[in-house]
DNA sequence: TTGATCTAATTGTACGATAAATAGAGATCT
DNA sequence: AGATCTCTATTTATCGTACAATTAGATCAA
């Protein structure tokens, strides 16, 4: 396998694009998408270094990385394995990504979106309480941007998850905002879907409800609209994914890009 | 700095212990406990080749470990940089060992605490809905070990640390299985700091009611006992590091361990 | 059958060399 | 002076080789 070309295919994770990671990224993506099996060997560093036509150290590198995630265990003799799918870090935003990269990747925006469901309306709740002024006017800046910028623009979906980090990083909690990072960082392409389904003002209204909430200190109030943001997103995504099959998302308006396979490998 | 008795400081993630993963650990640890600050630069591949007194090999490979979980970025000329904070990814079960390894890790146990509130609740009541036959006996299980162990050992602290994973595990979602592991990969201190406080079998029957409410389906007892469960247990750990200070933690029974250094470094 | 020993395969570590990237200094041009 | 270009030194990126440590599986012995 040449590596022509590799160069910008990892994502924009803050981690420079390098052989290493370019390495990383391939196999991660291959026992993500259950190419690998748990519990089968990979092969051996000799072998992926011809496959690859990289040296040992890049391969050594790449595996590090991985066994980081939890995603192979590695031993003398043994060789590298790959684990039980209980030991992946799924949290990781990395793994996420390899995971939504993958064939079937239906049951995993479902897991996700109840993940979502469970702690951004509690978010939203801590948010309305703890909120600084920056992150008050940020999220006022961030909703603005849902409003101003044209459908299906990327700067809209940018907005978009910015509205979503903002509030989870306002709550001041550290884990909630590592939460917030691995949603930004995986799942742009859900985003730039739920967009597609409904009209733009009733999406716009329904983030502005939640600002309001939160600006106003009503955390009870951020947590239903926030769960009904979130559920709406969810139905529009499934929607997507339903209708998909490769094509069409109902009646294709052209002005923006579709749920195909070459979206798929834009993700960012 | 020597090298020599570093084999066995690393936890028990599955990883083995080698000189890789024992300056990825020091390293580490380093940037959580705030002693290498975000911006600074790192000493360069040289330099902490010397101070560890191990091979460019370890050290590189140490460093894409770190890199992988967004503790550092590196760049040629520039060297490796402690990214901020914000994009440290503390859903990683290390990076989780690594703060609360550091000296002020009360705030740290708050924001854990407050996302345990937020998730296992949820947890519970989707588990009620979904649990299968072999997690059922596997919850029995892990009630009938609390209430059979002895107080403080780690027998119970393991039965405990199951029965919470085990709930996250029944939802069926692989996410809420991940945030499971890395709980029970980081919070063992706690656990048996709040085992301290309160009466085995007050404890005990707490944790019997949710694995009845699961059992018998009903999701929303289950969410809110679980809730007073992981609220009693917050209380207590806040207690014990309150009343800390390096020693005892009110009337020292002696039949099970302190919350002084030498705990904090025997974290699994 | 059981247990000890040996062997070969694989990762772990070390070292040295060259390539690539780039921040910063300095020269050049306007 | 200010902007832009060029060059250089520093640092990481990659490569290749060699040897050490680990250990699963084969072999052998009791």
């Amino acid at each position: 396998m040449s590596l022509v070309g590799w160069a910008d295919e990892n994502g924009a994770d803050g981690e420079r694009s390098n052989l290493t990671t370019g390495v990383a990224t391939h196999i991660g993506c291959r026992i993500a998408s259950g190419r690998l099996l748990p519990g089968e060997l990979l092969p051996t560093e000799k072998d992926i270094q011809t496959e690859y036509g990289v040296s040992r150290t890049v391969v050594r590198e790449a595996v590090r990385h991985l066994a980081g995630k939890g995603l192979i265990s590695v031993r003398p003799k043994v060789g590298m394995r790959v684990r039980p799918e209980t030991d992946w870090n799924m949290l990781d935003s990395e793994v996420m990504r390899w995971h939504l990269l993958a064939e079937v990747r239906r049951p995993f925006v479902e897991a996700l979106y109840e993940m979502r469901l469970i702690n951004e309306p509690a978010a939203a709740r801590i948010a309305a309480d703890r909120i600084e002024p920056s992150d008050r006017r940020a999220l006022g800046a961030a909703l603005d941007g849902m409003a101003q910028h044209p459908r299906g623009s990327d700067a809209l979906i940018a907005a978009d998850l910015d509205f979503h980090r903002i509030i989870l990083r306002a709550t001041g909690n550290p884990i909630l905002r590592s939460l917030g990072a691995m949603i930004e960082r995986s799942l742009s392409i859900s985003f730039s879907m739920s967009w597609r389904q409904n009209p733009q003002d009733e999406t716009v209204r329904q983030h502005a409800r939640v600002h309001d909430a939160i600006c106003s200190g009503d955390g009870e109030l951020a947590e239903i609209y926030m769960r009904r943001l979130i559920e709406s997103a969810f139905d529009d995504v499934l929607l997507a994914l339903y209708a998909d099959g490769g094509a069409g998302d109902g009646e294709r308006s052209g002005t923006m890009p579709v749920a195909n396979e070459k979206d798929r490998l834009h993700v960012r």
